[in-house]
DNA sequence: ATTCGTGCAAATCATTTGCATCGTG
DNA sequence: CACGATGCAAATGATTTGCACGAAT
Protein backbone atom coordinates (compact mmCIF):
# COMPACT_ATOMS: atom_id res chain seq x y z
CA UNK A 1 0.00 0.00 0.00
CA UNK A 2 1.87 2.99 -1.65
CA UNK A 3 4.16 2.99 -4.76
CA UNK A 4 4.76 6.37 -6.49
CA UNK A 5 4.78 8.92 -3.62
CA UNK A 6 7.01 11.39 -4.68
CA UNK A 7 10.37 11.59 -1.95
CA UNK A 8 12.05 12.20 -4.73
CA UNK A 9 13.30 15.85 -4.10
CA UNK A 10 14.22 15.15 -0.53
CA UNK A 11 15.89 12.08 -1.14
CA UNK A 12 17.97 13.72 -4.15
CA UNK A 13 18.88 16.54 -2.02
CA UNK A 14 19.75 14.13 0.92
CA UNK A 15 22.03 12.09 -1.26
CA UNK A 16 23.67 14.55 -3.58
CA UNK A 17 25.39 16.02 -0.32
CA UNK A 18 27.30 12.76 -0.11
CA UNK A 19 28.12 12.58 -3.70
CA UNK A 20 25.62 9.91 -4.16
CA UNK A 21 23.16 9.64 -7.10
CA UNK A 22 19.28 9.30 -7.15
CA UNK A 23 18.29 6.03 -8.90
CA UNK A 24 15.09 4.43 -9.16
CA UNK A 25 15.45 1.66 -6.74
CA UNK A 26 16.21 4.35 -4.27
CA UNK A 27 13.70 5.95 -4.36
CA UNK A 28 11.39 2.69 -4.81
CA UNK A 29 12.87 0.90 -1.54
CA UNK A 30 12.28 4.30 0.10
CA UNK A 31 8.63 5.01 -0.92
CA UNK A 32 8.03 1.54 0.40
CA UNK A 33 9.29 2.00 3.82
CA UNK A 34 7.39 5.22 4.21
CA UNK A 35 4.63 3.60 2.68
CA UNK A 36 4.53 0.97 5.79
CA UNK A 37 3.80 1.21 9.58
CA UNK A 38 4.87 -2.64 9.78
CA UNK A 39 8.51 -2.24 9.87
CA UNK A 40 9.14 -4.71 7.27
CA UNK A 41 12.68 -6.66 6.90
CA UNK A 42 14.71 -6.48 4.07
CA UNK A 43 12.94 -9.40 1.90
CA UNK A 44 10.06 -7.82 2.34
CA UNK A 45 11.17 -4.95 1.02
CA UNK A 46 12.96 -6.78 -1.36
CA UNK A 47 9.50 -8.66 -2.78
CA UNK A 48 7.27 -5.28 -2.66
CA UNK A 49 10.17 -3.35 -4.76
CA UNK A 50 10.29 -6.12 -7.12
CA UNK A 51 6.34 -5.45 -8.16
CA UNK A 52 7.59 -2.11 -9.77
CA UNK A 53 11.22 -2.95 -10.40
CA UNK A 54 10.87 -6.85 -11.35
CA UNK A 55 14.93 -7.36 -11.28
CA UNK A 56 16.39 -5.73 -8.42
CA UNK A 57 18.64 -7.68 -6.54
CA UNK A 58 17.98 -8.61 -2.71
CA UNK A 59 21.37 -7.66 -3.12
CA UNK A 60 20.71 -4.01 -3.36
CA UNK A 61 17.90 -3.94 -1.65
CA UNK A 62 20.27 -4.40 1.66
CA UNK A 63 22.60 -2.25 -0.16
CA UNK A 64 19.96 0.81 -0.08
CA UNK A 65 18.84 0.03 3.20
CA UNK A 66 22.15 0.82 4.13
CA UNK A 67 22.70 4.02 2.33
CA UNK A 68 19.14 5.13 3.86
CA UNK A 69 19.90 4.25 7.33
CA UNK A 70 23.13 6.43 6.79
CA UNK A 71 21.41 9.42 5.50
CA UNK A 72 18.98 9.16 8.22
CA UNK A 73 15.97 8.96 6.22
CA UNK A 74 15.55 5.32 7.58
CA UNK A 75 15.84 3.56 10.72
CA UNK A 76 17.11 -0.36 11.74
CA UNK A 77 15.37 -2.06 14.20
CA UNK A 78 17.86 -5.10 15.27
CA UNK A 79 15.38 -8.23 16.41
CA UNK A 80 17.59 -11.50 17.16
CA UNK A 81 19.46 -12.16 13.88
CA UNK A 82 17.49 -9.72 11.64
CA UNK A 83 16.51 -6.37 10.91
CA UNK A 84 13.60 -4.61 10.47
CA UNK A 85 13.24 -1.24 8.94
CA UNK A 86 11.33 1.97 10.21
CA UNK A 87 10.76 4.89 8.00
CA UNK A 88 9.75 7.10 10.65
CA UNK A 89 12.66 7.80 12.11
CA UNK A 90 11.56 10.22 15.12
CA UNK A 91 12.40 9.12 18.12
CA UNK A 92 9.58 6.33 19.22
CA UNK A 93 9.15 3.25 21.10
CA UNK A 94 7.99 -0.06 19.59
CA UNK A 95 6.45 -3.62 20.69
CA UNK A 96 7.07 -6.77 19.14
CA UNK A 97 4.06 -8.99 19.53
CA UNK A 98 4.87 -12.58 20.67
CA UNK A 99 1.31 -13.64 19.43
CA UNK A 100 2.23 -12.52 15.57
CA UNK A 101 5.12 -11.29 15.41
CA UNK A 102 4.22 -7.72 14.21
CA UNK A 103 5.98 -4.55 15.62
CA UNK A 104 3.87 -1.58 16.59
CA UNK A 105 4.79 1.84 16.98
CA UNK A 106 4.29 2.91 20.76
CA UNK A 107 2.37 6.66 21.98
CA UNK A 108 5.26 6.65 25.16
CA UNK A 109 6.74 9.78 24.82
CA UNK A 110 10.54 9.34 24.17
CA UNK A 111 12.52 9.14 27.86
CA UNK A 112 15.50 11.20 27.61
CA UNK A 113 15.47 11.13 31.26
CA UNK A 114 16.62 7.17 31.43
CA UNK A 115 19.78 8.20 29.48
CA UNK A 116 20.53 10.81 32.54
CA UNK A 117 20.11 8.42 35.35
CA UNK A 118 23.02 6.71 33.54
CA UNK A 119 24.94 9.00 33.25
CA UNK A 120 25.53 9.32 37.16
CA UNK A 121 27.19 6.45 37.10
CA UNK A 122 29.53 7.81 35.01
CA UNK A 123 28.85 6.98 31.48
CA UNK A 124 28.07 9.24 28.54
CA UNK A 125 25.49 8.16 27.16
CA UNK A 126 24.78 8.23 23.38
CA UNK A 127 21.63 6.66 22.30
CA UNK A 128 19.42 4.20 24.15
CA UNK A 129 16.75 1.31 22.91
CA UNK A 130 13.69 0.03 24.64
CA UNK A 131 11.91 -2.47 23.28
CA UNK A 132 8.83 -4.31 24.98
CA UNK A 133 7.67 -7.88 24.12
CA UNK A 134 4.05 -8.75 24.76
CA UNK A 135 0.90 -9.44 23.06
CA UNK A 136 -1.07 -6.66 20.84
CA UNK A 137 -5.30 -6.35 21.32
CA UNK A 138 -5.65 -9.14 18.68
CA UNK A 139 -3.60 -12.12 20.02
CA UNK A 140 -4.51 -11.19 23.62
CA UNK A 141 -2.05 -13.69 25.85
CA UNK A 142 -2.02 -17.19 25.69
CA UNK A 143 -4.88 -18.85 27.74
CA UNK A 144 -3.76 -20.84 30.38
CA UNK A 145 -0.23 -19.78 30.61
CA UNK A 146 1.73 -23.22 30.92
CA UNK A 147 5.26 -23.88 30.89
CA UNK A 148 6.11 -24.16 27.26
CA UNK A 149 6.82 -21.65 24.81
CA UNK A 150 3.65 -20.40 23.24
CA UNK A 151 4.37 -17.29 21.10
CA UNK A 152 6.04 -17.28 17.66
CA UNK A 153 8.67 -14.11 18.19
CA UNK A 154 11.18 -14.75 20.12
CA UNK A 155 12.21 -12.17 23.44
CA UNK A 156 14.60 -10.53 21.38
CA UNK B 1 39.09 -15.53 36.82
CA UNK B 2 36.80 -18.70 37.60
CA UNK B 3 36.79 -22.21 37.05
CA UNK B 4 36.04 -24.93 39.55
CA UNK B 5 33.61 -23.11 41.61
CA UNK B 6 31.11 -25.79 42.40
CA UNK B 7 27.74 -24.62 41.31
CA UNK B 8 27.01 -28.26 40.85
CA UNK B 9 24.28 -29.07 42.90
CA UNK B 10 22.29 -26.05 42.19
CA UNK B 11 22.96 -27.12 38.58
CA UNK B 12 22.10 -31.16 38.58
CA UNK B 13 19.26 -30.23 40.35
CA UNK B 14 17.67 -27.80 38.45
CA UNK B 15 18.95 -29.78 35.27
CA UNK B 16 16.96 -33.73 37.17
CA UNK B 17 13.41 -31.69 36.96
CA UNK B 18 13.73 -31.57 32.95
CA UNK B 19 15.18 -35.22 32.51
CA UNK B 20 18.48 -33.54 31.39
CA UNK B 21 21.99 -34.99 32.85
CA UNK B 22 24.85 -33.12 34.63
CA UNK B 23 27.64 -33.21 32.30
CA UNK B 24 31.34 -31.55 33.16
CA UNK B 25 30.93 -29.27 29.97
CA UNK B 26 27.65 -27.92 31.59
CA UNK B 27 29.30 -27.45 34.74
CA UNK B 28 32.28 -25.70 32.82
CA UNK B 29 30.12 -23.56 31.13
CA UNK B 30 27.75 -22.30 33.87
CA UNK B 31 30.94 -21.73 35.72
CA UNK B 32 32.67 -19.56 33.11
CA UNK B 33 29.26 -17.85 33.02
CA UNK B 34 29.03 -17.01 36.78
CA UNK B 35 33.20 -16.29 36.80
CA UNK B 36 33.07 -12.98 34.50
CA UNK B 37 30.62 -9.89 34.22
CA UNK B 38 32.26 -8.96 30.83
CA UNK B 39 28.93 -10.70 29.37
CA UNK B 40 30.74 -12.78 26.77
CA UNK B 41 29.54 -14.49 23.46
CA UNK B 42 30.03 -18.14 22.31
CA UNK B 43 33.46 -17.96 21.44
CA UNK B 44 34.78 -16.38 24.60
CA UNK B 45 32.87 -18.95 26.08
CA UNK B 46 34.26 -21.81 23.80
CA UNK B 47 37.96 -20.41 24.02
CA UNK B 48 37.77 -20.84 28.30
CA UNK B 49 36.22 -23.66 28.29
CA UNK B 50 38.99 -24.97 25.84
CA UNK B 51 41.36 -24.59 29.35
CA UNK B 52 39.40 -26.97 31.14
CA UNK B 53 38.13 -29.40 28.36
CA UNK B 54 40.74 -29.47 25.82
CA UNK B 55 37.92 -30.62 23.34
CA UNK B 56 34.87 -29.12 23.96
CA UNK B 57 33.16 -28.64 20.66
CA UNK B 58 31.55 -25.13 19.67
CA UNK B 59 28.55 -26.64 19.15
CA UNK B 60 28.34 -28.38 22.56
CA UNK B 61 29.03 -24.65 23.73
CA UNK B 62 26.10 -23.21 21.79
CA UNK B 63 23.79 -26.34 22.62
CA UNK B 64 24.84 -25.56 26.48
CA UNK B 65 24.44 -22.25 26.76
CA UNK B 66 20.78 -22.84 25.35
CA UNK B 67 19.95 -25.18 27.97
CA UNK B 68 21.03 -23.01 30.41
CA UNK B 69 19.26 -20.36 29.38
CA UNK B 70 16.02 -22.33 29.24
CA UNK B 71 16.65 -23.54 33.01
CA UNK B 72 16.73 -19.70 33.53
CA UNK B 73 20.78 -20.00 34.87
CA UNK B 74 21.79 -17.19 32.30
CA UNK B 75 20.33 -15.14 30.32
CA UNK B 76 21.14 -14.15 26.79
CA UNK B 77 21.97 -10.58 25.34
CA UNK B 78 20.87 -10.19 21.62
CA UNK B 79 23.74 -7.55 20.16
CA UNK B 80 23.01 -7.04 16.43
CA UNK B 81 23.77 -10.98 14.46
CA UNK B 82 25.11 -12.33 17.99
CA UNK B 83 24.35 -13.29 21.28
CA UNK B 84 26.44 -12.27 24.06
CA UNK B 85 25.53 -14.32 27.75
CA UNK B 86 25.12 -13.04 31.27
CA UNK B 87 25.13 -15.58 34.23
CA UNK B 88 23.86 -12.76 36.27
CA UNK B 89 20.31 -13.46 36.01
CA UNK B 90 18.39 -10.39 38.40
CA UNK B 91 17.02 -8.09 36.14
CA UNK B 92 19.00 -4.99 35.39
CA UNK B 93 20.25 -3.22 32.39
CA UNK B 94 23.26 -2.87 30.03
CA UNK B 95 25.40 -0.53 28.72
CA UNK B 96 27.08 -1.13 25.09
CA UNK B 97 30.52 0.95 24.99
CA UNK B 98 30.75 2.10 21.53
CA UNK B 99 34.21 2.86 22.32
CA UNK B 100 35.76 -0.58 23.40
CA UNK B 101 32.73 -2.82 22.31
CA UNK B 102 32.21 -4.10 26.43
CA UNK B 103 29.18 -4.25 28.15
CA UNK B 104 28.67 -3.00 31.58
CA UNK B 105 26.33 -3.75 33.98
CA UNK B 106 24.24 -0.76 35.30
CA UNK B 107 22.81 0.23 38.80
CA UNK B 108 19.74 1.82 37.31
CA UNK B 109 16.66 -0.52 39.13
CA UNK B 110 14.03 -2.21 37.25
CA UNK B 111 11.45 -0.05 35.64
CA UNK B 112 8.63 -2.03 35.72
CA UNK B 113 6.73 0.91 35.39
CA UNK B 114 7.26 1.14 32.02
CA UNK B 115 5.76 -1.52 30.93
CA UNK B 116 2.31 -0.23 32.49
CA UNK B 117 2.39 2.66 30.83
CA UNK B 118 2.38 0.48 27.44
CA UNK B 119 -0.38 -1.88 28.90
CA UNK B 120 -2.57 1.41 29.28
CA UNK B 121 -2.52 1.64 24.84
CA UNK B 122 -3.88 -1.98 25.42
CA UNK B 123 -0.85 -4.30 24.69
CA UNK B 124 0.08 -6.73 27.52
CA UNK B 125 3.38 -6.80 27.95
CA UNK B 126 5.44 -10.16 28.82
CA UNK B 127 8.74 -8.21 29.01
CA UNK B 128 11.05 -5.88 28.08
CA UNK B 129 14.39 -4.57 27.38
CA UNK B 130 16.57 -1.58 27.68
CA UNK B 131 19.81 -0.71 26.40
CA UNK B 132 22.42 1.76 26.46
CA UNK B 133 24.74 2.57 24.15
CA UNK B 134 27.71 5.58 24.95
CA UNK B 135 30.95 5.28 26.74
CA UNK B 136 32.67 4.00 29.51
CA UNK B 137 34.46 6.17 31.77
CA UNK B 138 37.99 5.23 30.61
CA UNK B 139 36.52 5.73 26.54
CA UNK B 140 35.00 8.90 26.85
CA UNK B 141 33.19 10.51 24.08
CA UNK B 142 35.58 10.66 20.86
CA UNK B 143 37.34 14.07 21.46
CA UNK B 144 35.89 16.40 18.45
CA UNK B 145 32.66 14.47 17.21
CA UNK B 146 33.29 14.87 13.70
CA UNK B 147 30.90 13.13 10.82
CA UNK B 148 32.98 9.99 11.16
CA UNK B 149 32.32 6.84 12.68
CA UNK B 150 34.78 6.79 15.01
CA UNK B 151 33.72 4.04 17.77
CA UNK B 152 34.22 0.21 17.35
CA UNK B 153 30.58 -1.21 18.54
CA UNK B 154 27.58 -0.72 16.35
CA UNK B 155 24.57 0.85 17.86
CA UNK B 156 23.12 -2.38 17.79
C1' DA C 1 33.21 10.28 -20.21
C1' DT C 2 33.33 9.36 -15.31
C1' DT C 3 31.87 7.29 -11.44
C1' DC C 4 28.67 5.35 -8.89
C1' DG C 5 25.06 1.81 -8.70
C1' DT C 6 23.24 -2.59 -9.88
C1' DG C 7 22.54 -7.59 -10.78
C1' DC C 8 24.32 -11.92 -9.95
C1' DA C 9 26.60 -15.19 -7.61
C1' DA C 10 29.88 -16.47 -4.44
C1' DA C 11 31.47 -15.47 0.26
C1' DT C 12 30.75 -14.53 5.28
C1' DC C 13 29.83 -15.81 9.80
C1' DA C 14 27.21 -16.70 13.92
C1' DT C 15 24.42 -20.30 14.99
C1' DT C 16 22.16 -24.85 14.11
C1' DT C 17 21.84 -29.62 13.12
C1' DG C 18 22.57 -34.71 11.53
C1' DC C 19 24.79 -38.59 12.98
C1' DA C 20 27.71 -42.02 15.08
C1' DT C 21 29.77 -42.43 19.44
C1' DC C 22 30.35 -41.53 24.43
C1' DG C 23 28.95 -41.09 29.13
C1' DT C 24 25.55 -40.33 32.77
C1' DG C 25 21.87 -42.15 35.56
C1' DC D 1 21.77 -51.00 29.58
C1' DA D 2 19.15 -46.85 27.77
C1' DC D 3 18.79 -42.51 26.44
C1' DG D 4 20.52 -37.97 26.73
C1' DA D 5 24.94 -35.43 25.45
C1' DT D 6 28.97 -34.66 22.74
C1' DG D 7 32.27 -34.04 18.82
C1' DC D 8 32.72 -33.25 14.22
C1' DA D 9 31.46 -31.57 10.10
C1' DA D 10 28.12 -30.16 7.07
C1' DA D 11 23.99 -27.17 6.75
C1' DT D 12 21.48 -22.72 7.57
C1' DG D 13 20.15 -18.24 6.69
C1' DA D 14 20.55 -13.34 7.02
C1' DT D 15 23.66 -10.10 5.33
C1' DT D 16 27.88 -8.79 2.64
C1' DT D 17 30.96 -8.47 -1.21
C1' DG D 18 33.68 -9.01 -5.77
C1' DC D 19 33.08 -8.11 -10.43
C1' DA D 20 31.67 -6.69 -14.94
C1' DC D 21 28.08 -4.14 -16.94
C1' DG D 22 24.55 -0.32 -16.86
C1' DA D 23 23.21 4.35 -15.77
C1' DA D 24 23.20 9.06 -13.61
C1' DT D 25 25.58 13.50 -13.71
Amino acid sequence: MSVDVEHGAELEQTLHEDGLRLTRQRQAILDVLRGTTTHPDAAWVYKVVCQRIPNVSLGTVYRTLGVLEDQGLVRALRYGRFRRYDGDVSRHYHLACLGCGAVYDLDLPWREDLAQQVEREGYQVADHRLEFYGYCPACGAPATKVESGAGAGSTN
